[in-house]
RNA sequence: CGGGGAGUAGCUCAGUUGGCUAGAGCGCUCGGUUUGGGACCGAGAGGUCGGAAGUUCAAGUCUUCUCUCCCCGACCA
């Protein structure tokens, strides 16, 4: 992509009314831009960023026999009615049409997935069923927060699975642990599995935890990474020895980017969602559920990895892999030939990166200084930087976004490393 | 929803006890000089001062109402 042609440009100055790091940085780099309060746009480059995490979470719930799905974001009121949430489910949001018919705003997805599982699952043959859906969601949030870590409208994956009985459910309740371990490894995230209380459904649930201030929940855990609970529900205190001995427990803010939780047979009771069993009996369908912040996890990358000058993206969530910068005289290139030849060779390397299937953000302006593209490359964060200019003669200066030293390499040097 | 803060150019802000054609920096456009850490010179465009009502000879400035944004708290499967 050429940045001249890049719709959402850098500015210099944050805007005055995000205070946020996540949106201040977010905002400067051109990745989102405030609509309403707890509201965001996304733009080019915030949507790759998207897109990338939504990627990574898509495939790992693949892997353990999710199938994909779109549901409704407009959803039938009886159906919220029916559970008791019409009235008690605080932050949900009603749409109320011309004909004067109220229509719930999706906060969550319960209401619609089980009547629509009901609709096909009649036999133990059908179970167990994994469905997922990866869908912008509504929460009537009295008070949004934080850029995109509390949002009135963001990006969440839901998962639902359903069981013959609470062992299986166990069974893949363990599963999709290891999947949210991985996946947020892979999202280059060191995110902590926490204990957590289980609201209104069940005794318990597991949150996925990323210290930071910015964070509004509280856990106590230990260092060493066998133990971690919500501090709403921990019976230990901090500063006590953890069991394995790896030193004293801590406690720290920290933000919620993922949350599992069984929903045993609430919904299945209530839907009369069940199964026949081998002996022909009817039994309810065991459910749980399993959730991640797409949008909340941008932010809390944005909020959690950047230094003074900007954003630094994990690799795998970058919205480009590399950002090639040409450092030449373009206001008169017919004055200058040798420096003309720079942005030629710049426009060559570009087309060759892009050949060899590299993810490239070239800054071909030729109106902004040498410091100033260096500067919206630290503010963008895209993980390697690349320069051609006089200096570098004919080679390709490599330098990553998280460290200071510079490399002079070849192009088929860069390939390599890139392939690697 | 309670408490606090703020709305003036695209952005960040200044604007005195009410007083003349409402300002600056950045950004933008044009011309020129520059090019390895946010360059410089010159010219220019750009404003219903969040909205409504009121007080006054006169309102960005005072009063009332209202909308919006931010922060703290409460709330938060």
């Amino acid at each position: 992509m050429r940045y001249s042609k890049l719709f959402g440009k850098t500015i210099k100055n944050a805007l005055s009314d995000e205070v946020a790091v996540n949106a201040k940085l977010l905002t400067k780099a051109g990745f989102i831009r405030k609509e309403i309060a707890g509201v965001y746009n996304f733009l080019p480059l915030g949507l790759r960023v998207l897109n990338k995490i939504s990627n990574i979470v898509r495939e790992e719930m693949n892997a353990i026999g999710g199938q994909e799905l779109e549901l409704t974001t407009l959803q039938n009121k009886q159906s919220w009615e029916k559970t008791g949430r019409w009235s008690s489910f605080d932050v949900l949001f009603k749409a109320k049409s011309q004909l004067e018919i109220e229509y719930p705003l999706g906060p969550t997805h319960e209401e619609v997935i089980v009547p629509l599982v009901k609709q096909f699952v009649n036999s133990y043959k059908d179970l167990p069923l994994y469905v997922y859906q990866i869908q912008t969601k509504f929460r009537d949030e009295k008070r949004a927060k934080s850029g995109l870590l509390r949002g009135r409208e963001f990006l969440m994956k839901d998962l639902y699975s359903f069981h013959t009985d609470e062992k299986d459910f166990e069974k893949y309740y363990e599963i999709a642990k290891k999947a949210y371990k991985k996946l947020f490894k892979r999202l280059g995230l060191d995110v902590i599995e926490t204990q957590a209380g289980g609201g209104t459904f069940s005794k318990f649930s597991h949150e996925y935890q990323v210290v930071a201030e910015a964070g509004e929940d509280e856990i106590i855990y230990c260092p060493g990474g066998d133990f971690s609970a919500n501090a709403e529900i921990a019976t230990v205190k901090e500063g006590k020895q953890c069991d394995l001995g790896h030193g004293p427990l801590k406690k720290a803010k920290a933000i919620e980017v993922g949350n599992i939780f069984p929903l045993k047979t609430k919904f299945s009771e209530t839907f009369g969602l069940t199964y026949k069993d081998k002996d022909g009996k009817e039994n309810p369908v065991v459910m749980g559920c399993y959730g991640i912040g797409i949008s909340r996890l941008m932010g809390t990358i944005a909020e959690v990895y950047n230094d003074g000058k900007g954003i630094i993206w994990p690799e795998n969530v970058a919205p480009y892999r590399t950002h090639l910068i040409g450092i030449m005289n373009n206001a008169r290139p017919e004055r200058d030939r040798r420096e003309s030849r720079i942005k030629e060779r710049t426009d060559e390397v570009y087309e060759k990166l892009q050949k060899a299937g590299v993810e490239v953000l070239y800054d071909d302006r030729e109106d902004v200084s040498a410091g100033g593209k260096f500067a919206d490359a630290d503010l963008i964060g895209i993980p390697v930087r690349m320069v051609v200019s006089e200096k570098t003669q004919d080679k390709i200066e490599w330098k990553k976004r998280t460290e200071e030293k510079t490399e002079l390499l070849s192009l088929d040097e860069i390939l390599g490393r890139l392939k690697s």
